[in-house]
RNA sequence: GGCCCCAUCGUCUAACGGUUAGGACGCCGGCUUUUCAAGCCGUUAAUCCGGGUUCGAUUCCCGGUGGGGUCACCA
């Protein structure tokens, strides 16, 4: 059988609670690094906590890695591998590499663990992003490797279903680097092959310490609700901590794919900065067509319990261009930041007509009229944004452009800020706009 | 505290002994079709400290300092 590539990473998280974005930084890594080499993505829950795993966390689990589209290879639990726990810890008793202990039973303790018989020795590896890493291990001294021969703690099960899910690359945050040593030690009195270890550097959070929840970092999901397109979480978590050859930056997940390569990891610590995150979003949001933008933003609504306003197709350009998360989109929607193209619209009043203008009510009444005969010439194919500035641009210029823009862009927003007059006018068309010229000219003679 | 890891602009980072130490985000300033957004241009800003090695160190070595991680019958 000719295999494209022997290489398994995997993410292995434990469901007992919402994760955050430094948790599937690691799953982006794995990921990367298994579809760029051609291996295979495994996902494997770690539920061996009974008592603090939870269905809802799992659920929450793979709701993000679906979101993210890190599509997996296979899907594991840990609690499906009790028999083979079971099995090899009882063989490692039956070796005297492991043996029943007798404890002082505490609060949730129990009077008899299993622990593992140390060796102590001088444990090193080589780890992919850091180079020869060394531990004494004799200071570990004959750890616990299950609470009893159906109970296997972390070290044990972490050991023994990466060995047998052909695990070959440990992709997993620096803060388990103190925990490979021992990891080692088993695996070489299981008589398994020792995987190769990447130890990704932290991502940390404002305070500069592990993203945790109790720092106040946010659950992944939460960036979904927030407006955040899964393609720029990605390529924001991919340059966290890794770095092209080149200076790109703007990345699709395929050309991650393409470009990942676990040298250039970087080893020190990152912090995560919402405030680039939003910039990437922008990005992304602004390389989506028009439809693409529409189609995204109209299922995020719907998510969130709203629906798109019917008058929405025309506005769609302006609002891409203006929006940095889907969330930013949806509240400029309804707190009407653009429904100037609603139907039922009433001329503004005089006062904000000539808020802007410098020019006295008679100047403005001069110019709504010109303007009028202007537009008036065009046909309605020409009526372009284009087309109605160049239509507009001289007279405007020699009438005194505030004098003469700022009423017109008033006269059909209905609004204080809005985009300017060509943009709207092109975007109403011809009959539209000169009939809220001439609402605003009769309010403006009245 | 023991052990382990790390150290370039505020933040993310480039540099694999020789560069005016580059880019991006943000900030600040300016420009444009004198509102808003976007866009464009520009400014500010860094090699933790001390010793070596070398003709020459951000880069290699040692020490210090600082930060972080980890020390469970959690994962």
């Amino acid at each position: 059988m000719a295999e494209i590539s022997s290489i398994v990473t995997r993410f292995a998280p434990s469901p007992t609670g919402l994760l955050h974005a430094g948790n599937y930084r690691t799953a982006v890594f794995a990921y990367l690094f298994a579809r760029k080499e051609g291996g295979k993505f495994v996902v494997r829950i770690e539920d061996t906590d009974k008592e603090r795993s939870k269905k809802e966390y799992e659920e929450n689990i793979l709701e993000s890695l679906q979101w993210l589209n890190l599509g997996y290879d296979i899907l594991y639990r840990q609690s499906d591998n009790t028999k083979r726990h079971e099995e090899l810890l009882n063989k490692l008793i039956a070796e005297d590499k492991a043996y029943v202990s007798k404890e002082e039973a505490g609060e949730g303790k129990r009077d008899e663990v299993i622990r593992f018989r140390n060796p102590g020795q001088q444990v090193s590896f080589e780890d992919m992003v850091r180079g020869t890493i060394s531990f004494d291990t004799t200071e570990l001294g004959d750890f616990v490797i299950a609470r009893s021969a159906s109970l296997p703690v972390f070290h044990f099960a972490v050991v023994v279903d990466d060995a047998d899910e052909g695990v070959t690359h440990v992709i997993r945050g620096e803060d388990h680097i103190s925990n490979t040593p021992r990891q080692i030690l088993i695996a070489k009195a299981l008589g398994f092959a020792i995987p190769i270890y990447v130890h990704l550097p932290l991502v940390l959070g404002g305070d500069r310490s592990k993203l945790s929840k109790r720092a106040g970092a946010k659950a992944l999901t939460s960036y979904r609700d927030m407006g955040y397109l899964p393609e720029a979480m990605i390529n924001y978590l991919a340059l966290l901590g890794w770095h092209p050859e080149d200076e790109k930056e703007l990345f699709t997940t395929e050309e991650l794919v393409q470009a990942f390569t676990l040298d250039r990891v970087q080893k020190s610590a990152g912090t995560f900065d919402e405030t680039k995150l939003r910039w990437f979003n922008r990005e992304h949001i602004k390389r989506l067509s028009d439809y693409a933008f529409a189609e995204r933003l109209e299922e995020y609504m719907k998510q969130m319990g709203e629906e798109l306003p019917p008058y929405t197709a025309t506005v769609i350009p302006l609002l891409k261009e203006r929006s940095e998360t889907l969330l930013q989109a949806m509240d400029a929607l309804e707190e009407g930041e653009f429904d100037f193209l609603k139907p039922g619209f009433e001329a503004p009043g005089e006062s904000l007509l000539l808020q802007g203008a410098m020019a006295e009510k008679g100047a403005v009444i001069r110019h709504f009229t010109a303007l009028e005969s202007l537009l008036g010439g065009l046909s309605d194919e020409e009526f372009t944004a284009e087309k109605v500035k160049e239509t507009i641009f001289p007279y405007a210029t020699e009438a005194g452009r505030a004098a003469v823009l700022w009423p017109m862009r008033v006269a059909l927003s209905g609004k204080k800020k809005s985009p300017d007059p060509f943009t709207l006018a092109g975007l109403m068309g011809k009959e539209e706009t000169l009939k809220r010229l001439q609402a605003a000219l009769l309010v403006l003679k009245s």
